[in-house]
DNA sequence: ACCTGAACACCGTTCAAGT
DNA sequence: ACCTGAACACCGTTCAAGT
């Protein structure tokens, strides 16, 4: 009579997708496992999404959308100062990645292709980043810049979430010292380019 | 009578499971696959790895060692000027990241901790960035600049080999950007320093 | 329209048996 | 001392059948 109602979602699975990644990384992001987490059988799950590699493509850019987010957030709260809202970018990129690793990674690593978040949803998150970037040094190397400082950003983040950092020291201060570093080079490029 | 004789070795196994990465990520990498590459069965490799996170460490291992003899080379070759010594390392980094991105990718994500390479394998292939940004910013803030650095070439190439650079413009252009204003940023800071 | 059990090909790993 | 075939529990995925 009545077709079967859903007893789960696109959300749901998403969200106990990503809370298995988070805590037992990508080989704990099972079908069976996911299943059993929102309260269905396993082939279930395939009336919600193609393949495994959807799901986790979905988390991806979830997660995408997430960071974006708490980027922008930050950067609104700074206020108008440039530097501070570069600072304040960078701060909130750190403490979102540190938040929640994996997912994190999952962004820039391990993703099949045809799962990897839409442009559009990239470009999304990017835009507070390449605002930022070009209140400094200018339009004509915004691109640049918010490759540069992203690349930093993220490359910082992942060595530290990998653990990577092993020779002791203050992992706090050397993030901050790669921002100063940053803002001193960027400021002075964006001088440069403005004189000639 | 005669105990079988070994019909392959540990590095002959790394090379293979190297090889499969590269061209299939590290799903591709299966035991059964290893194995047929080298010549046995399946269980023959359990006689040289206690598992499969065992060898996947060991290409981790082997991909920093390479990581950092090619960047040593590359700051050898450069002569005294420390400007040069940085920006050879950086392009070497680089060079050798993009030609075995997932080999490289590994180093700073997805492996057990228990397979991550040694912490002495580890400090050997940091040993020429340290080297040279002291020779920059001084002995004080080494680490911190050592990190700096490392985090913005891992994190750019890991992001040009995940194709997350997706808005046009010059890559390359980017990626000399990222250095001078690296450069200009700690030279800034080590007179800082320097003067105080 | 979504859910289910049964089934398929595959995987990592163990182990007793071969040489 | 290393190799092998057989076996185990598990996985992603498909599909016909249920409601």
């Amino acid at each position: 009579m009545s077709p079967a109602r859903a007893r789960t979602s696109r959300s749901d699975i998403i969200g106990a997708a990503r809370d298995l990644l988070e805590d037992g990384g990508l080989d704990a992001v099972s079908m069976a496992a996911v299943a059993k987490r929102v309260g269905v059988r396993p082939p279930s799950l395939y009336k919600h999404f193609a393949d495994r590699d959807a799901l986790i493509g979905a988390v991806a850019t979830q997660a995408a959308v997430d960071l974006g987010d708490a980027c922008a957030d930050a950067v609104e709260a700074a206020g108008p100062d440039p530097t501070a809202r570069l600072q304040a970018l960078a701060v909130a990129y750190r403490t979102r990645a540190v938040a929640h690793p994996r997912a994190t990674a999952l962004l820039f690593a391990g993703i099949a292709p045809a799962a990897m978040p839409t442009p559009e949803s990239q470009a999304e998150a990017a835009r507070p980043v390449l605002d930022v970037v070009a209140s400094i040094v200018g339009p004509a190397q915004a691109l640049s810049a918010a490759r540069v400082l992203t690349a930093f950003a993220h490359g910082f983040t992942s060595m530290e979430t990998a653990g990577a950092f092993r020779f002791g020291g203050d992992v706090d201060e050397a993030y901050r010292f790669g921002i100063s570093v940053l803002l001193a080079g960027l400021e002075g490029e964006g001088a440069t380019s403005a004189r000639s």
